[in-house]
Order: C-alpha cells, then sequence, then structure tokens
DNA sequence: TGATATATTGAATATATGTTCAATATATCA
DNA sequence: TGATATATTGAACATATATTCAATATATCA
C-alpha cells in the first residue's frame, strides 16, 4: 500500500469539508438548482472532475449540507434545554444568544437560509426531504416543552405552548432570512423586544 | 381585422393570468429553476409552445409574478397607513389583519414565499433584483414611521422604530413561511402574543 | 362562405450542464 | 529509485430543457 490509512482519512475528509464549505456558499447565493457543479468547483479551487472523487453528486453534497444545518440546530436546542436554570431564563438566555448569533455570525444565517430553502422546496433530493421530516420538529418541540414549564414556574405567558414555541423560532428565522440578505448597519437588535413576547415582564433587569 | 381588438385584449389577459396562477404555484413549490416550462404549461392546461404566445421567456413570467406580489405587499402596508385610527391601533389591527390572512389565506403564503425566494437569491433575472432593491424597503419604511408616530403617542414601546419595524415583518414574513409548509391544524394563532411586542400593554382588550 | 388574423400544437433545434473517463501527476513506502 | 495507490485534470458524453418554428385549427367579420 502507498499510503497510511488514517492520513488517507483525515485528508479526504479536510478536502471534502473545503467542497462542502464552497457548496453551502452557492447553494445559499443561488440555490440548489442553479448552482453549478462548476460553481463549486471553482469556488472549491478544483476541477469540476476532482469533485466526483469525493461525492458522487450534486444532490449528495446537498444532503449532506442539509444534515449538518439541521444537526447544529438541534445541537443548539439540547444546549438550551440542558441548562441548570429556570425555564423562562432559557427562554430569556436562548434569545439573547440567538440574536447576537444573528447579528454575528454568517454560518449561523447561512444555516438558516439552507434550512428554510430546503424546507420550502418539493424539489429537493428525497433523502433530504426525509431528514427534513425526521428532524425539522426537534426544536419546536424542546422550545415548547420548555414554554409549557415556563408557565407552570409564572415567568411565561398564557398560551398553547406549541404556539409559543411556532412563534419563538418564526421570530428567529425571518429575522436570520433578513438579517442574511440586508446591510444592517445601524441597527442594533435588542433581543428583549422578542423575549417580551414570552416571558412576563417583572422588573425588566437588562444589561445596559 | 378578424376580431374586435378590445375582445382580444380581454382574452389575452385572461390567458395570461391563467398562466401567472399556473406559474405562481410551480415557482412557489420549486424554485425558478428546478421549475420546468413544461411544469407551468401542464399546470395551465396548455402546451409548451403556447406559452411563448403570452410570455417571451421563463423569466419574464417571473419578473410579473414578483412585481406582482411586491405591490401586494405595498398595497397593504398603504391602507394600514392610511386607516383613520391612532398609530398604536394601526399596530394592533394590522397584526391581527395579518396573522388572520397567514391562517387562512394560501394566496398570501404563495406571496411571500415567494418574495423570499426571490429575496434569497443572486441568480433570479435582473430586472427581479431591481425590482426588489426598489420595492422592499417599502413596506418596512411604512411601519417604521407608524412605530415612531406610535411612541409619540404613547401606545408603542421604546426602542429604535427601524429595529420594532424589522421585527414586526420579519415574523409575519418567518410565520407566513413557516405556515405554507407545515399543517398546522390544531394550532390557533393568537395575535397579541406579537403584538405584544411593539404595544404597551394598558389593559389587554381582546375580543374572546 | 371565404378571407384573415390569431390560437394552438408538438416536433425540431440549440444549448447548457451533470457525470464519466482516459490520461497524467503526485505522494508514500519498500 | 521503483512500485503502487490515490489525486487531479479537462475533454467527451449523455441528457435535459428552454426556445423556435412549421403546420394546423379556430374564430370573426365582410
Amino acid at each position: 500500500m502507498a499510503r497510511s490509512k488514517e492520513q488517507n482519512e483525515r485528508m479526504r475528509e479536510t478536502r471534502k469539508e473545503k467542497i462542502r464549505n464552497a457548496a453551502l456558499l452557492q447553494f445559499v447565493k443561488q440555490g440548489l438548482f442553479a448552482t453549478r457543479i462548476q460553481d463549486i468547483a471553482a469556488e472549491a479551487g478544483i476541477a469540476q472532475g476532482l469533485l466526483y472523487h469525493y461525492y458522487a453528486s450534486k444532490d449528495e453534497i446537498f444532503v449532506d449540507l442539509i444534515n449538518d444545518a439541521l444537526d447544529k440546530t438541534i445541537e443548539a436546542s439540547y444546549s438550551v434545554r440542558d441548562m441548570e436554570t429556570g425555564p423562562g431564563e432559557k427562554i430569556r438566555f436562548a434569545l439573547e444568544k440567538l440574536v447576537e448569533t444573528i447579528e454575528h455570525s454568517q454560518t449561523f444565517l447561512d444555516t438558516c437560509r439552507l434550512i428554510t430553502q430546503a424546507t420550502n422546496s418539493t424539489a429537493i433530493p428525497l433523502e433530504a426531504q426525509n431528514l427534513i421530516l425526521e428532524k425539522r420538529n426537534i426544536p419546536y418541540q424542546v422550545i415548547e416543552k420548555i414554554m409549557e414549564a415556563g408557565q407552570k414556574e409564572g415567568t411565561v405567558v398564557a398560551g398553547d405552548p406549541k404556539m409559543l414555541s411556532i412563534f419563538f423560532w418564526t421570530s428567529i428565522n425571518g429575522l436570520a432570512i433578513y438579517y442574511s440578505t440586508n446591510d444592517n448597519r445601524g441597527v442594533k437588535l435588542d433581543y428583549w423586544v422578542i423575549a417580551s413576547m414570552f416571558l412576563i415582564e417583572t422588573e425588566r433587569e437588562r444589561e445596559e
């Protein structure tokens, strides 16, 4: 044999990641169908042909990316769920961090855009559709339970917890989508405006 | 001449509308690029070739639809602006109607989806890009002014009015996008949850 | 009815692009 | 260094699909 297995594995994974990053950039900008293999290859700085040594098809890259994106949002929701605070504080903290992330992390915006894009098209690979069916609702369910606990705690407003969870994620998602295509210099977001949808205002304890 | 001009005009416009409706359905489901001329023609119940007697290209249909969609949202925001009530009540009423529309009007959901799709892709016709640049911000500006007036009136919460307007529309848009791809039987939306982001709660005067 | 303009069709054409492949380069290790 | 496995390239191939077009149908009016 010519090269150590482990070394090959590592190099392969590095190159695959480079391709994924390039593809994410292009998919987010143009969408799955308008993105040509040539676009991805150029963005990654390689020839078209080489791409097929790492991925069998454009669809396969897309599926990989969707899977990553969904897992990221699920992980984020789990880290909120597992916080060692009361449910009201979980909601507050999550919104504070999410708004901050929208303002500062391009990767987060890209993740939101990709999921929204995929969720809103029937013309994506079947495997991607299945992943969405399987994973998309988990963050909604996590927040729903926290809302429910918050109502028992007395810190979250009344109303169907499922509805509150929908408002929670759709506000964040709508904001992320807006931010990814607008230049928002000069507008500083105050997460508390969103938080006030869900939290019973005692004395608004803010850090500014 | 063989047929009266006016009659021809009317027939032409009717047929064009039939094509637009079919195209909207397909664009919203699949996106501009994944939608084939054949899909639109089949949806409209005509042959591919006939489509080109009414529109010069797929892009031209898309531009027409985007223009319609943008005009609709602008009109909606103007009708709120021109209400004969105070700014706080304008915000309340607009949200009540918008949430109701999200729950009941497929056309509204399609409109939101199309605009979001277009806004989030650089791979759309140049003319569509220009329309978006030109028209997209108008509803944001309208709501921004109402927020400002509401703050003076004492019914709207403090904070950058531009930011409040962004929260207003991104919440509605995020919700619409979610609703267009989720079966939400069993969840009744309460617009007041969103309204509480913007309105200073006196005594929540609700109709239920 | 006949003349004329428009509507309609579906096959033909042109083109774009996803995928394959033969050729070449490069890296590792014995 | 030579053997071998993998990396890399870009041209070739196959296919899908936007658009065109020649042929035919249909409607209106004189």
